[in-house]
DNA sequence: GTTGCGTATCGAACCGGTTCGATGGAACGA
DNA sequence: TCGTTCCATCGAACCGGTTCGATACGCAAC
């Protein structure tokens, strides 16, 4: 508790003082050393060194305009995802020069907005957001901002601005097609929190797939899983006990999965041997439990950079021509799904 | 890509003029609404509104020397705690009035270094950091730089500063105390990284607490972990599959945990009929894993409030006259420890 | 010896706020 | 009526940098 941090440091004033030399040629010294003349600089440079000078970014953003600084706002920091959403994009951004604020809004769309409003004053030009907000109002509120914004997974249904996420219905029907060809026919969906536009677009997928194979998603088997575990795991198991059961279940997203996974433990089943379990994305610690998850494996890195690349080229100007970004998961086949042993019980 | 973040906004002066006032009399119906006419002060604020004006945030920072900024140094965004951690930290910061930049050190103290002092760059007066470094040089070069540290979790081994963190030794002590209870005498620990703060601690609660019962921990039941799943697998399988294994694994950390839960199965053993595991933190995930783990639970959000608190309470200049914080574990005893069936197998 | 040019340096203005001392008018008491 | 006090408002200085136009100097060419 050392009242360190409160002792004035030195300035560049200062700097120029001891050095015999004006504020602004010190400030050339930094900013465009071939300016100014060598012995000169090296006596500036030696100068700071000796004081500890540093710069003040704020000053400095003050002037120039720019500060070095992105942000990047998670809707749940809860979510084993983010920690390493956080991780690719905070060190993209960092290669590219900008240091990263962050902020949760813990999916609650007016924290979303007042976190956003903070760090516009801060005249942080660019973020990338996971939204919370779903309805057109949020969205025009987001348009309104001074501050540029690219939106990752998660998009507002307005679907406005630059996206980067994976292809959602693509992955979630890849996981039908999946189940399809091991013979399944009476496939449920542990659906995302309706209205967000991952939960939508992935529920499409699985519709689409379903459709292809000439097979329909019944209301019953469309559950709502709302990216919570607790609630997956509760209407899962209802629909597990209830009559008809499904003999596969693909689940929105590692959260649903999660739930399923228990349901399908507590009803006293066998994975995979009553009921096929498939998702996008892998369970938390999805390496120790047994049988491992059969799931399509999100792009997250390439996700993050694809996501500062978009931001950091609109801000610097870069015509990429790019608008959105719209990435391939990998089917990753493991022990979680087989053939179903309805009609043709074997062994 | 609309160059919206471009184009200028408006400025207290601009409204001033708007409004008919001098610039300090509007800054004034901001910061000092009492201090100003009823109605002037009406007048500006709603041409501010209407001009959509918001403060810019770095000017006030530089004319005030505060600006509202914590950060947050993370030394593993992957590990699954990180992002509780961070969450924690944000939230709390955010109630107290502050914004939170994060930086992740990946390990490195150089890294980590060169983050703090981008942030102490920034004026940011205060950082709550998981520190990566274990050296005294490292320490050392800490206490130079101009920004109040409050560490978190890990601390260098010089321990100079404030620290919050659990009680490590108590922890491991009482998972050691637990197996003694069961029965166990051949207690081996899969051990953190050497070196730093948790893991040697740690170390220390495990031998003390083995004393205590007349025990030791012989050489080959001190397992490097190095708090990395992949090495603490592969020693800990190396363990098990030599002569005298343990009847019982303490693990430093989750990811110890989870290295050593993985041998277990490799080695074709049952937990905890051959092997009971605890350790401290549960398995990512861990509601899943059967049997489930017993485990101390950290009181992580207790933690991070109360970094946050010793953090602000400084930099506020409020004397509380408390240096450090060391909280308490909770045991959580569940299926993955057991009696041994050494010497006297029983069923 | 002057002209001309390039280069190193300087002073001042500016970014957008906050804060302090000065000013002027209204309200008050003697 | 005059002096005092209080209050709203104003102008200017300041925070710590960047940037631009002006200046002064050295050196080559004529």
């Amino acid at each position: 508790m050392t009242p360190r941090a409160t002792d004035t440091r030195p300035t560049l004033l200062d700097v120029a003082r001891r050095a015999g030399v004006a504020k602004s040629t010190a400030s050339l010294a930094f900013s465009a050393p071939q300016r100014v003349r060598a012995d000169t600089r090296e006596r500036v440079l030696g100068i700071a060194r000796e004081l500890g000078y540093a710069p003040n970014a704020l000053a400095r953003g003050l002037a120039t305009g720019r500060n070095g600084l992105l942000a990047l706002v998670l809707s749940d920091m809860l979510n084993p995802h983010s920690g390493a959403t956080q991780a690719a994009v905070q060190a993209r951004a960092y290669e590219r020069g900008h240091l990263l604020l962050v902020g949760t809004s813990r999916e609650d769309p007016a924290l979303e907005l007042e976190l956003l409003e903070r760090f516009a004053a801060l005249r942080i030009r660019g973020v990338v957001l996971v939204t919370a907000g779903t309805d057109a109002a949020h969205a025009r509120a987001l348009e309104a901002l001074p501050i540029e914004i690219v939106s990752l997974d998660q998009r507002t249904s307005a679907g406005g601005g630059v996206h980067v996420g994976l292809d959602n219905a693509a992955a979630a029907a890849a996981l039908v097609d999946h189940l399809v060809g091991l013979g399944h026919r009476r496939i449920a969906h542990v659906a995302g929190r309706r209205g967000t536009w991952t939960a939508e677009r992935r529920l499409e997928g699985v519709r689409a797939a379903l459709a292809r194979a000439g097979l329909a998603l019944p209301e019953r088997y469309l559950v709502a899983g709302d990216y919570d575990e607790a609630r997956a795991r509760e209407r899962s198991l209802a629909l597990l006990r209830g009559p008809r059961p499904p003999t596969a279940i693909v689940a929105a997203n590692n959260l649903c999965a999660m739930g399923a996974r228990r349901a399908i433990l507590d009803a006293g089943l066998r994975c995979p041997g009553d009921v096929s379990l498939a998702s996008i994305d892998d369970l938390p610690g999805g390496a120790l439990v047994e049988p491992r998850l059969t799931h399509v494996e999100q792009p997250l890195e390439a996700m993050c950079t694809a996501a500062v690349d978009r931001l950091v080229d609109a801000l610097e100007g870069v015509a990429t021509g790019i608008e959105g970004t719209r990435l391939d998961g990998r089917l990753i086949v493991q022990g979680s799904t087989g053939p179903p042993v309805g009609n043709a019980p074997r062994t």
